[in-house]
DNA sequence: CGCATTTGACCAGCGC
DNA sequence: GCGCTGGTCAAATGCG
């Protein structure tokens, strides 16, 4: 790559000589100065304005180019012949007009930067907006249609924000994606798939069908937290407490109480080897509404719950074989997730308890990772319909629980950046390269 | 007083 | 059949 290069072999003048070189182009002090006082090399330069959407990289490229052959042109003739002249002339214009780019940019990076706080501002009022709309809609004895209907109307709010806010390509793919999902299936609170034909490839299905199979698929997910619970954004009803085999920590017993008979249950218990880790088991799906705060749980469990389930049969001779599930990974998961059904309920363990990275931007680090993680999973699962409205809703609903809980922010965000990451080598979609920029 | 939590009892499934 | 274990129930208790 010929930018890299160019970073990777900058001579910096020792005097106030007029031109620097790297890599053998001559760059004008100018523009030194310029990528200097911005504390970025001339690559990061570029790749900022590529980041905004503006590509100057080529123009300037050029320009620098054009620039170096002046200089070299006039440095070598030794007199000023007319030749000369006309480059000092040529040389100077090209100084002119790099100038000018250069306050070009600084204007548009300061227009980018403004469109940013005031989407981050727009973004805060919507998600307060869908807050307030849902505490209407609960006290609200409203049909479960009507229900079905908000939740449509807020997915489309949630979608429309998101592109105004990133108005970047992949999200533009998103919508693209999600405008394949029928819109009936838009919307619906329930926690799985429909799809249910595949569960009947687990041991242990029995004469009661599916249903019961659905219950039964588990979803586990592992973080660190000091506190009793990991808050997911539902209501929870403790009704009951065990002591385990092999655990000291007693387990716990919760039922959601956020819809009337909603079957939904979870397990809470800590880990026996590292107490610090809290280990919350989900079972079931909702049979009702979900807030904002708690689609990004019940999703990112119920995408887990659908690779799991998703798993024999996406093997590579296509045969349907339970034993697959025997304590696999997800591919380049690296251990992150973890399929099991060894134990009496196919179960899928999230591992969130690494190191988040230090970035100082989460936030803005997810936006651009839903994404990626929604299509990596869909790619995966090679699923449709009801499905792939799951991974939309994962996607509109995360955002809202990162705002709201900084401890799930934290650990997912080092979870799902720790699996893009790690399948980066293994994918060959189409999110390639851009993960790079998280 | 109403609601949530606690805790012992009970039940079902499984292995021996 | 018996014991073990996981899961649920429901009365007792605690708390605001």
């Amino acid at each position: 790559m010929e930018e890299e290069d160019i970073a990777n072999n900058v001579e910096v003048p020792h005097s106030s000589s007029q031109v620097m070189s790297f890599n053998g182009k001559r760059l004008i002090m100018d523009e030194v100065d310029f990528f200097a006082q911005k504390k970025m090399s001339p690559v990061h330069h570029d790749q900022r304005m590529e980041h905004h959407h503006v590509d100057t990289s080529t123009s300037t490229l050029d320009l620098l180019t054009k620039i170096s052959l002046c200089n070299k042109s006039t440095m070598d003739d030794g007199e000023y012949s007319e030749a000369t002249i006309r480059n000092k002339n040529e040389c100077a214009a090209l100084v002119a007009e790099l100038h000018q780019m250069n306050v070009e940019n600084q204007r548009l990076k300061e227009l980018v930067d403004k469109l940013r706080i005031d989407c981050n501002t727009l973004e805060e009022h919507v998600l307060q907006l869908k807050q307030k709309q849902y505490k209407q809609e609960i006290n609200d004895e409203a049909t479960e249609d009507k229900k079905r209907k908000n939740m449509v109307e807020l997915m489309e709010c949630d979608k429309k924000t998101q592109k105004i806010c990133n108005n970047g390509v992949i999200q533009e793919k998103m919508e693209k994606d999600d405008n394949e999902i029928p819109q009936a299936m838009k919307g619906f609170p329930g926690w799985l798939s429909n799809n249910v034909s595949r569960l009947n490839s687990f041991k242990g299905v029995d004469d009661q069908g599916t249903e019961s199979m659905i219950k039964k698929a588990r979803v586990s997910v592992r973080a660190r937290s000091e506190a009793t619970m990991i808050s997911d954004g539902c209501q929870w009803r403790k009704y009951g407490q065990k002591m385990a085999k092999g655990n000291p920590c007693p387990r716990a017993y919760y039922r959601c109480t956020m819809g009337t008979a909603c079957p939904v249950r979870k397990q809470v218990q800590r880990c026996a080897e590292d107490k610090t880790i809290l280990v919350q088991t989900y079972e079931g799906q909702h049979n009702h509404a979900l807030p904002p705060t708690a689609k990004a749980m019940a999703s990112t469990t119920s995408a887990a719950a659908s690779l799991l389930l998703s798993g024999p049969l996406t093997s590579a001779d296509g045969l349907i074989n339970p034993t697959i599930l025997e304590s696999a990974s997800i591919p380049g998961s690296h251990n992150m997730a973890t399929l099991s059904a060894s134990a009496p309920f196919p179960t899928i363990t999230l591992d969130l308890t690494e190191e988040a990275t230090k970035n100082s931007s989460q936030q803005s680090q997810f936006n651009l990772i839903q994404p990626i993680l929604a299509q990596k999973f869909m790619s995966s699962l090679n699923v449709s319909g009801m499905e792939n409205a799951s991974f939309a809703d994962t996607v509109s609903a995360a955002t809202a629980a990162m705002t709201s809980d900084p401890k799930f922010t934290t650990a997912l965000v080092a979870a799902i950046t720790s699996i893009i990451g790690n399948s980066n080598s293994n994918n060959n979609g189409t999110a390639n390269g851009t993960s790079g920029d998280q």
